[in-house]
DNA sequence: GTGGTTTTGACAATCATTATCAATAAGCCT
DNA sequence: AGGCTTATTGATAATGATTGTCAAAACCAC
């Protein structure tokens, strides 16, 4: 049977509060710092409830932390994700759902998850980062 | 400086020689098997080198290790993943090749790269799991 | 309230990855 | 070739995130 408690209503709501991803880590400090003496273990295990009910989503971070955000629908989304300042921007992708599950099925395969993340530099890095490449292409010229 | 070592040659032909994706961990392992003495350390600097390069691409699986894959192919591809037996199909994603354009474009993004995989089970691990849970299911009713 | 069972949480265990640092060997110079 | 400088290696320790453990506490049905 599934209970009500309300360490993971506090989880829930961390997480609703917060804008964009948040690692377990982050979001244990945050708990705490707030007062709450919720343990680490139990934030741990109250995302991971989330991610399976959908009711969160989690991707990788580069470097290799887990990172959820609050999802407010059971609907499976993707994500557009600045490379360089962290800016993330939520894309539809219907047509790349479809695919998904045609190639998979295609090859016999079951249960397809997919993971679709786009990485690039927002309009605004991409202004900033073109001043930096000509800096590091200069660096570069240097034997 | 950079110097020529074996080990790095070692590194890059292990990771061209592989088809698809590999831990650092498990190219470590192949490695050893071959009989090198490369050590795990030195495998792990050596795919960052070449990860940073421009030689090879990284991403993180679902469980949170590094993948590496030989990059500098001429064509673009993504794969299809079995999660249980870790069978790879490489499937062309045109569509998603140009979705993916697309939607970086339309938010200003630049520089887009993606990471588009599907992970899945094959057919054979989808009928070997179909056993597999239905004994788990009979375990889990066994109080 | 009481009972049965889930959930919690402190801590240990695990796993991938990174730092350390003495020993080795690559590449330059003569 | 021989010597020298220093990048590189590799065994191991350290780190840091995540998961397992298990007794104690909390929750829900009755």
């Amino acid at each position: 049977m599934k209970r009500n408690t309300w360490q993971r209503e506090a989880v829930r709501e961390a997480l609703d509060d917060t804008e964009g991803f948040i690692s377990a880590q982050a979001l244990h400090s945050t708990l705490h710092a707030s007062g709450s003496p919720i343990g680490l273990a139990t934030v741990y295990r109250a995302l991971g409830d989330l991610a399976s009910n959908g009711e969160a989503d989690s991707l990788q971070s580069p470097d290799g932390e887990a990172l959820y955000r609050a999802c407010s629908t059971t609907g499976h989304h993707h994500h557009l994700i600045c490379r360089n300042c962290g800016l993330t921007v939520e894309i539809a992708a219907d047509e790349v759902e479809a695919w998904a599950k045609a190639v998979a099925a295609e090859h016999g395969f079951t249960g397809a998850a997919h993971v679709v993340d786009v990485f690039g530099l927002c309009a605004n890095c991409t202004l900033l980062q073109a001043a930096g490449d000509t800096a590091k292409l200069a660096a570069a010229q240097k034997p």
